[in-house]
This record gives C-alpha cells, sequence and structure tokens, in this order.
RNA sequence: GCCCCCAUCGUCUAGAGGCCUAGGACACCUCCCUUUCACGGAGGCGACAGGGGUUCGAAUCCCCUUGGGGGUACCA
C-alpha cells in the first residue's frame, strides 16, 4: 500500500534495536528485532544496535550482555558497533541548549509537590492530566526569584497546542495526532540547578541519536505511537531528516494485554534455558503479527523471511502469545534435525547431568559416539523441547526408578515368569556387548513368551517396565538393543527379577 | 477522564467488492500406523462482534454502537 514511499527512499535503509538494559532481552524487544533485521536484511540495508542506558538507576551492565547474548544466539546479527547512548550524553545537552537558544525549550522550575497538585486538580475535574506551560514565558527576575527560593529546573521543550503532527506509518497508513494531546510542554532535560542540563531523557536522545545514526526507518512496538508525535516536533526543532516510521502490533498475554515480565517466562534466555531452539522462536515471532505470502507455509528460517518481509503482510491487530504453537514449531525444528546435530545440542545437557564426562574424548565412557547418535535418533522423533532430550535419555544412562504403573507390572506372576525365561534365554544366547539385532530380539522375545506360557504382549509390557521403569516411552526393541549394547539390559533384568 | 489504535474459527491468521458454500496453521475430536507413549498419515468440529448505509453485489468501503488494547512520567 505504501510502497511508493519506500520506493522513494533514496539513501540505503538503516534500521535499529534500542533496548534499555534494564532487564533480560524481552520476547517483544526480540520480536521487534526480528521485524528490524528481516526489513533490512531485504533491502540490503543495515541493521544497528543501541544500548539505551540513559536510566543510571535501572541500567545493568549484566543486562546489556544478556541482550548481546540473546540477540547473537536468536541470530539477530548486528551491523558495527552497538552504540552506548550514555557515551554520547555531550552531544545530547549539546541538542538541547540548540533548543534553549533557538527558543524551543527553556527552564521550568515548578516543582513535584504543585505538579502533582495540577494533576489532582485535574483528574478530579475529570480532565486529561497535562502540564499547564506555566514557565513558557518566565521573565529573567521571575526566575532569579525561583533561583533565589532554592529552586531548581527542569529544561520543557514546547509543544504548540494548535500543531498538527501527521505520519505515514508504514504498518498503519495516515497517521495524525493534535499538539494539544500530548500533555503540554514535554521534559527533555532532568532538574538540574543553576543553568546547567540535567540528565536528557528518552524523547530527546532518541531523536539525537537516531539523526546521528542515519536511521531511515523507525521500527518499534505501537506503543511508542504518541512518543512519535512527540519525537517529530523535535525532529523539526533540531533540523533534522525525519525517519520513516513503523509502529508493529504489541505481544499479548493470555488475557490479551501487553506481555511483560509480570507475564512468566518472557525473556529469551529463559525460552533458551526451557529448551526452545533460536529457529523455534524467530519464526514464531515473526509468525505473529505477520503472515507470510500464499503458497509460503508457515515454517521457515530468518533468511526464508527476509527474501519476501514487508510491512503490507504485517498485521495492526495485537496477538496473543501461543505456548502450543511454539511448542509445536519447536518440535518441527527439533525433529527436522539430524541426530548429529541434535546430539551436539544434547550433549552438553547430558554432560551436565554427570551422564557424560566432562571431557570430550575420554575413552572411560561406556559409551561410543554411534551409540549416542543411536540413543538421540531413537529420542528425537518425540521431542517437544531440548529439556525432553534429557528426561526421556535419563533411562539409558542410569537405572531406572519404576514408576507406579510400571512396579505394578513388575509385581505381577506372569511378568516375572516371562522375564524369568528371556533372562535365562539372554544369557544362553547373547553375552553381554555381543551384538543383538531387531530379528534376533523379536525371536527372544517369542521364544521367552512361549516358555512362559505367557502373550507376547505380557513379554512386552515386562521388558518394557524392567528396561525402562515405565510403560511409556521410545520403541522397546531399539531401546533394548541400546542397553545390550552396553551390557545393561541383564542387569536390569535381575533387578526386576529380584524386586 | 482524555487521545490514539484495533476488531474473521478457542488461538495465530488468509482475505485488498463478485474467485467465499470464508482458506491455512496450532489446539481439540475420530480413524490409521504402532501390542506402549510420542512422531507420522487421513478425516472432522469450528469464525466474518452488532446495527445502519453505499452497491446489481460487502468479511472486504462509509457511519454508529459495542468490545478490546495502547498511551497519558523529571522510565525507556
Amino acid at each position: 500500500m505504501f510502497s511508493e514511499q519506500m520506493a522513494a527512499a533514496p539513501s540505503p535503509v538503516r534500521v535499529r534495536l534500542a533496548p534499555s538494559p534494564t532487564g533480560t532481552l524481552h520476547i517483544g524487544t526480540a520480536r521487534t528485532a526480528v521485524f528490524n533485521w528481516l526489513f533490512a536484511r531485504r533491502q540490503g540495508g543495515s541493521f544497528l544496535l543501541r544500548i539505551e542506558d540513559t536510566d543510571r538507576e535501572r541500567s545493568k551492565p549484566e543486562y546489556t550482555a544478556n541482550i548481546l547474548e540473546g540477540l547473537s544466539w536468536l541470530g539477530l546479527h548486528w551491523d558495527g558497533e552497538p552504540v552506548i547512548q550514555s557515551a554520547r550524553i555531550d552531544i545530547h545537552r549539546a541538542a538541547i541548549a540548540q533548543l534553549l537558544a533557538s527558543g524551543a525549550a527553556y527552564r521550568c522550575y515548578t516543582t513535584e509537590e504543585e505538579l502533582t497538585a495540577l494533576r489532582e486538580g485535574q483528574a478530579a475535574r475529570k480532565e486529561a492530566p497535562r502540564y499547564d506551560n506555566r514557565h513558557r514565558h518566565l521573565s529573567p527576575e521571575e526566575e532569579q526569584a525561583f533561583i533565589a527560593e532554592g529552586r531548581q529546573a527542569v529544561i520543557r521543550f514546547r509543544i504548540d497546542d494548535d500543531r498538527a503532527i501527521t505520519w505515514r506509518d508504514l504498518v498503519r497508513g495516515d497517521m495524525r495526532w493534535s499538539g494539544a494531546d500530548l500533555g503540554g510542554d514535554m521534559v527533555i532535560a532532568r532538574r538540574a540547578p543553576g543553568d546547567a542540563i540535567g540528565d536528557p531523557l528518552y524523547n530527546l536522545v532518541v531523536v539525537v541519536d537516531d539523526a546521528a545514526m542515519a536511521i531511515t526507518h523507525v521500527i518499534r512496538g505501537e506503543d511508542h505511537i504518541a512518543n512519535t508525535a512527540k519525537q517529530i516536533l523535535l525532529y523539526e526543532a533540531l533540523g533534522l531528516a525525519i525517519p520513516q516510521f513503523a509502529h508493529t502490533p504489541l505481544i499479548l498475554n493470555q488475557e490479551g494485554r501487553k506481555l511483560s515480565k509480570r507475564d512468566g517466562v518472557t525473556s529469551i534466555s529463559e525460552f533458551r534455558a526451557l529448551g526452545y531452539a533460536p529457529e523455534a522462536l524467530t519464526n514464531y515471532m515473526t509468525l505473529l503479527g505477520w503472515s507470510p505470502p500464499e503458497g509460503m507455509g508457515e515454517r521457515f528460517t530468518l533468511e526464508e523471511a527476509a527474501q519476501v518481509f514487508d510491512f503490507e503482510r504485517v498485521n495492526r491487530a495485537g496477538a496473543r502469545f501461543d505456548w502450543e504453537k511454539l511448542n509445536w514449531l519447536n518440535a518441527q525444528v527439533l525433529h527436522g534435525w539430524p541426530p548429529a546435530r541434535l546430539l551436539e545440542q544434547l550433549q552438553p545437557l547430558w554432560t551436565a547431568h554427570g551422564w557424560l564426562p566432562e571431557v570430550p574424548m575420554d575413552t572411560s565412557t561406556p559409551y561410543p559416539n554411534s551409540w549416542l547418535l543411536q540413543l538421540t535418533a531413537l529420542l528425537g522423533p518425540s521431542l517437544t523441547l531440548l529439556s525432553d532430550g534429557v528426561s526421556q535419555a535419563a533411562p539409558f544412562f542410569e537405572a531406572p526408578h519404576p514408576d507406579a504403573q510400571a512396579r505394578e507390572v513388575l509385581q505381577q506372576l506372569p511378568s516375572q515368569q516371562a522375564l524369568a525365561a528371556l533372562q535365562a534365554l539372554l544369557l544362553a544366547q547373547h553375552a553381554p556387548g555381543s551384538p543383538l539385532d531387531s530379528q534376533a530380539a523379536q525371536q527372544l522375545l517369542e521364544a521367552g513368551a512361549a516358555a512362559a506360557g505367557v502373550k507376547k504382549g505380557v513379554m512386552m509390557k515386562g521388558l518394557r517396565a524392567a528396561l525402562l521403569g515405565s510403560l511409556q516411552g521410545p520403541d522397546l526393541l531399539t531401546s533394548w538393543q541400546l542397553l545390550h549394547q552396553i551390557g545393561e539390559d541383564a542387569t536390569r533384568l535381575a533387578a526386576a527379577l529380584q524386586a
């Protein structure tokens, strides 16, 4: 719909992600990163990063590290070095000085108490809370009087009530905002004594930095729409080029509200720890608000999406976060991995559980690589999360603790008879470690069942309980063969018969 | 309160006036595969918020209502 506008952009596309390091990388921020990355890729432009750490109280270095790590893990690589906003404070102050000099900004000595009183009065009258611009035209004498009183000033940027701000949003089309609805003259620098310029605030620094970074398209969540109107005014007052804007829908929680940290698992590092694959996460985040063109299907890589990404296919309504679908996508990604790749991801988890030696090539391990690969191939198709590969692999690495159902089966006489018969045959025909192919295993099962006088089903159920400690699990024959290879089958059979 | 945005199956969505008896995906149900669970395969259930217009014709355009969301900081 607005393609003519994009085509008209003469300079190469430059977009940015501007997270503030006041928390770990949030899924909402990550989704914004995805859209920025996709757009930059599609347009052959650059995807830049800026760490907005101007809130000194809440910003933490470890959060910056977490954000960078999360983006890298997701495969959302950025161009160049991240810009650290706090390092640019002199430039921000210079811009404020410029606004002060041009008369676009002024010092406001209104105290917190006065502001509170103002807002309370407005609330009582059911009016919109706003600053009443009372210090917009202070005389030098009045200013001196306030200073003598010991007051400090914030710096406010003039916003005229009769101003109309318009822009063409790449997602929402023509947007129109009235200056009167922006809450009065806005604070662009915190309170500071005398003629000092206090800490520059968000809207001012964003404009100054986006301009300095030559950002052409600002792609962010729709919760920033009101800021956009304010920022456009700032661009104008500073004589800076105004970028294009794209406001994406928000990710909503189960209740339909903006997803926040309070909604349980929302940070990328948590998803990672839970066993989600980056490919599944980026696929899902892209699907939350963007839809692939006809015939593309819903499963795709970032690269594939980048081939066709555009804002025309970005939805305008918020999207509820759905674990079920994310889980399904994650399962699809995991099932698509060849065993070697899966094993690569599983190995560290198994090592962490003490099942594998810390030293990669430790020859003391009873598990040859081929065995690990077979185990991975066996488990792979039933995994939803990578971490399922831990719980499901457990009975292969350590003696199982039979669950209630398995214990019940093991206590039954037919099971005991069947297992005893099988044990006799196994000991007679297959030494531990010797190969046991599925045909031989099949025959043992049948012969054992016949010898014990039970149905084959009873035999299988009992063997499963004895070997894996559960009535549910991967293919029995394959599981048995794997355990046989490491000489565990006889041990477990014996243990089950003793119990 | 005020400003802004949004509105298709339970959820994510396709749909840019006739192609719609509204398509797909997840979830759910049934069956098949499998002497287990999962995977996989085949079916099924299921939606245009309501009311007015415009038009030969509306899920698609306009208006109103209703509902939902976002914003309203000396946070970002």
